[in-house]
RNA sequence: GGCCUCGUGGCGGAGUGGUGACGCAGAGGACUGCAAAUCCUUGUACCCCGGUUCAAUUCCGGGCGAGGCCUCCA
């Protein structure tokens, strides 16, 4: 592979940065636990979407694009869903209410996504086109004797399994003494979990050998990563709360059915976001979604594009907690703006770049690899297309303000004429151009003509 | 109660058993009619207490603190 770094990856399940290798460097295969969508994403749900759309472009710089598979599910069955379909669409039949959430919120979170730079993934799918799957993965584990019928539903039995807990590192006989596991009589033991429950006649529902029900919270997942990458992949990720229970009972659902030693080789978690200092929640009043950020005044009382949305995220590493806050926007956004716009220059990629996302998604050195190349570009147009090329692998592209020719024409003019007024010393009236067009979000630069000593203003368009 | 993370200057954050990365902000200076932009220079730190060591921010032990999970949650 040349002078490609190894890519090293903190895997969550043996706590230790990895060496990462892949199964077939032909197919690198990559899950992601993706939305449920009953809601707006908040700037919470955005950490894991952009962390692992570095990863997703990182591989497919390491391995070839069209050699990475990224699959990122969509969670449209829950019972979350139903109560905001019951409570937003009263007047409609569950199904048809169901479905207007679900598209109407997933439509919002794609666009959500692609406003914060990330690449679709490359499969996108809905549990509810997936479960026969799933149903065919519960038989398996019926039939293993891993799953039992009990109350009106099926139950994941945890004991059958000697080594589950792995992922957690939690011991289900420790783990019920403090425990505050309701005891449900039906359950052999407090930590077996739901496959498939029944569904009451206005409940959704599907078609099953246990009877009409839906399916449990965490099967989905192991249906559709064993649909689209198979029985065992490379990489699957999600937010550290996610850890306990649906990850380790993802692994439990693939492993006891496929009869496998691992799910996924690497398991990465991303840290949590706080909003200034504080948990993110409702209560608090810090709560901010994805949307609101970039389209209403809500958090700091105006808009933030995208883009510094991106490169607040990227300056810390993933597995560090976050502090989301206004400073930190703004510093992202004046880095971005002394970055220079490399239009369709071309070029490679900054090797120290690579390196620096090579040990385990180290933005936050990519982001100052990035800022020193951009300070070298600036003055030499020779590097643009590497800082452009370098830029695009971090998902950030920087872009000129579009401004239509008459705006140009009328800046350029009135830069001429303060010129003019500063030959005439006429200070007063050419700061108050200066001071209108900053007004309208134009900031001069003076600087010098190195051969004439003249002097030479440029402009730029202020976000 | 159990189990996991983590604790470096104003902020984001590297790193190492022995003269304090780096970025942002701050300060000073150059430039400027004045600003902005740009350039140069620059300060402050390793949670606490023990131990190991000639020497610890870096190793060990114990505290304290923060966060997460154990229930839906990124």
């Amino acid at each position: 592979m040349g002078g490609v770094p190894t890519l090293k990856l903190y895997n969550t399940l043996t706590r230790e940065k990895v060496d990462f290798r892949p199964i077939d460097p032909d197919n690198v295969r990559v899950y992601v636990c993706g939305p449920t969508v009953y809601d707006y994403a908040h700037i919470g749900n955005a950490r894991p979407v952009i962390v692992f759309d570095i990863l997703f472009r990182l591989l497919r710089h390491v391995y070839g694009a069209p050699k990475v598979t990224y699959v990122r599910n969509i969670t449209d069955v829950d019972d979350k869903i139903n109560a905001r379909a019951l409570r937003d669409y009263p007047g409609l039949p569950l199904n048809e209410a169901i479905r207007h959430v679900t598209e109407k919120t997933e439509t919002q979170f794609l666009e959500d996504a692609k406003s914060l730079g990330c690449l679709d993934p490359d499969v996108q799918p809905r549990a509810t086109d997936n479960i026969p799957q799933m149903i065919d993965i519960i038989d398996k584990l019926i039939a293993k004797g891993h799953a039992y019928k009990a109350g009106g539903e099926v139950l994941f039995d945890t004991k059958s399994m000697p080594d589950y807990g792995q992922l957690s590192k939690r011991n289900l006989d420790e783990q019920q003494a403090g425990a505050r596991v309701a005891v449900e009589v039906h359950k052999k033991h407090p930590g077996d979990f739901v496959l498939w429950k029944l569904s009451a006649d206005h409940e959704p529902g599907w078609e099953s050998p246990w009877g009409r029900g839906r399916p449990g919270w965490h099967i989905e997942c192991s249906a559709m990563s064993g649909r689209y990458l198979g029985e065992v992949f490379d990489i699957h990720g999600g937010g550290l709360d996610l850890i306990f229970p649906h990850h380790e009972n993802e692994i439990a659902q693939s492993r006891c059915a496929h009869g496998t030693d691992v799910m996924a080789n690497v398991w990465m978690h991303n840290g949590f976001l706080q909003v200034e200092g504080r948990k993110m929640s409702k209560s608090e009043g810090n709560f901010v979604t994805i949307y609101e950020l970039l389209h209403t005044e809500k958090f700091g009382g105006r808009k933030w594009p995208g883009d510094v949305l991106r490169l607040a995220m990227l300056m810390t590493h993933y597995r560090e907690p976050i502090d989301f806050s206004i400073k930190r926007l703004e510093e992202a956004e004046h880095l971005l703006s002394k970055w220079p716009v490399p239009g369709d220059a071309k070029g490679e990629v900054d090797p120290a770049i690579v390196t620096a996302l090579s040990d385990d998604l180290n933005t936050v050195a990519a982001v100052q690899a990035l800022h020193a190349l951009a300070q070298k570009a600036a003055g030499d147009p020779s590097l643009r297309g590497s800082f452009a090329a370098s830029a695009w692998l971090l998902g950030i592209v920087p872009q000129a303000v579009e401004l239509d020719e008459a705006v140009v024409h009328e800046v350029d003019g009135r830069v001429r004429v303060r010129l003019e007024l500063l030959k005439a010393k006429d200070f007063a009236a050419a700061d108050r151009i200066r001071e209108d067009l900053l007004a309208q979000g134009i900031q001069l630069k003076d600087g010098k003509d190195p051969a004439t000593g003249e002097r030479v203003t440029t402009w730029e368009v202020k976000r």
